[in-house]
DNA sequence: CAGGGAGGTTAGCGCTCGTTAACCTGAAGG
DNA sequence: CCTTCAGGTTAACGAGCGCTAACCTCCCTG
């Protein structure tokens, strides 16, 4: 990824508030006014930018479901052919994302619901292709696991990674490398014992 | 627990209904009538047993949270005094609770925010001693598990375990039975590989 | 058999919130 | 220097929602 050095849109500082917004309190519980002055800009000031609340969650959900989708494609690509590399590398690819995004990890499995019928669909999609690309490289390190097996294993081990909102805010742990390799050998951990 | 032979009350009833519209589409997602019609009557009818609905999710939270801190506790007293096997039982215990009341699951960790502060408060106070319960009985069975990636290391097991809700809806895997045994293999194996 | 409370009903109030309308302003461009 | 337009502003509308008021109707009980 291309490292920004430009300061940010005024677009993208009004995602990144209504990221945190909408993970603290919801997003009914979110009112534009509030979304505003996050940015120093008052209520229907948004509309300059974005055509109404909705689009501001479905931009955010796209956005993150692509992004996973296209970094495990990228690490698939660049796999040398080793499995268990390959799941090491999304393993952590997962874990970079759940601890620097922490609140579109929040978003990501509470307002889908709210969404559009066609974006809906379109995160969906989106997570289903993330979803089986993980699927396909745990089967290939551990045969011996059943196909519906290895996908229920694969949302557990999601749902082990995106636990980082509730631990201790300010990394009151060992750190953030240390959290994370934490998380990483819990999750390799837990695939195996799924295979057991 | 004994088994419940007699029918639900109405209160009963509108804190299952309550419980499964949250989880779907969010506290303030649901109206009122919505809950009142998914029970047979018409929304204010619903304040003949509650005071608002406010207090309808105050009383679920603070059940979920205290169902679970009094099932570990009794598990805890029950125990032989092996901490493997009291481990197991508290695994056991709560995949029971992730599998059986997932709409419950669901709530637990998303509409915590909406809550008066006292009940907040409250749930708080609950689900912390519930989690040094956990970490007490963890850091047993695994000395060399320091306590701040102990605490760590339950919460994330706590986030594979609630993954229930992600799973294919009609326990499209091994059945209700192996997907309990496969989490209960997984957090066993997310713990062993935490403390490697 | 009167009476009262439990548990409903419908009408409607008041507030919040998303959205639109109308207007303003400063900077860029011919 | 005038125009234009991006990006704001405030005022206000309309819908939805939580909740209350007022009323109704069984059923139980003294």
């Amino acid at each position: 990824m291309a490292t920004r050095t430009d300061a940010p849109t005024r677009r993208e500082q009004i995602l990144k508030e209504a990221a945190r917004l909408f993970a603290e309190r919801g997003f009914h519980g979110v009112g534009v006014d509030e979304i505003g002055a996050a940015v120093g800009i008052s209520g229907p000031g948004l509309y300059r930018h974005f055509p109404g609340k909705d689009a501001m969650l479905a931009e955010l959900l796209v956005g993150i479901s692509g992004q996973l989708l296209t970094g495990g494609k990228r690490r698939l690509a660049e796999s040398d052919g080793n499995p268990g590399a390959l799941l090491d590398s999304l393993i952590e690819g997962h874990i970079d994302f759940a601890l620097d995004d922490r609140p579109l990890i929040t978003l990501h499995d509470r307002e889908l619901d709210r969404l559009r019928d066609s974006d809906r669909k379109l995160v969906r999609q989106l997570q289903r292709q993330y979803v089986e690309l993980w699927v396909e490289v745990v089967r290939e390190v551990y045969p011996e696991l059943a196909e519906p097996a290895a996908r229920s294993a694969v949302h557990s081990v999601f749902g082990l990674l995106n636990s980082t909102p509730h631990l201790g805010r300010p990394g009151a742990l060992p750190g953030r490398a240390g959290t994370a390799e934490l998380l990483h050998r819990m999750a390799r951990g837990a695939f195996a014992a799924a295979a057991a």
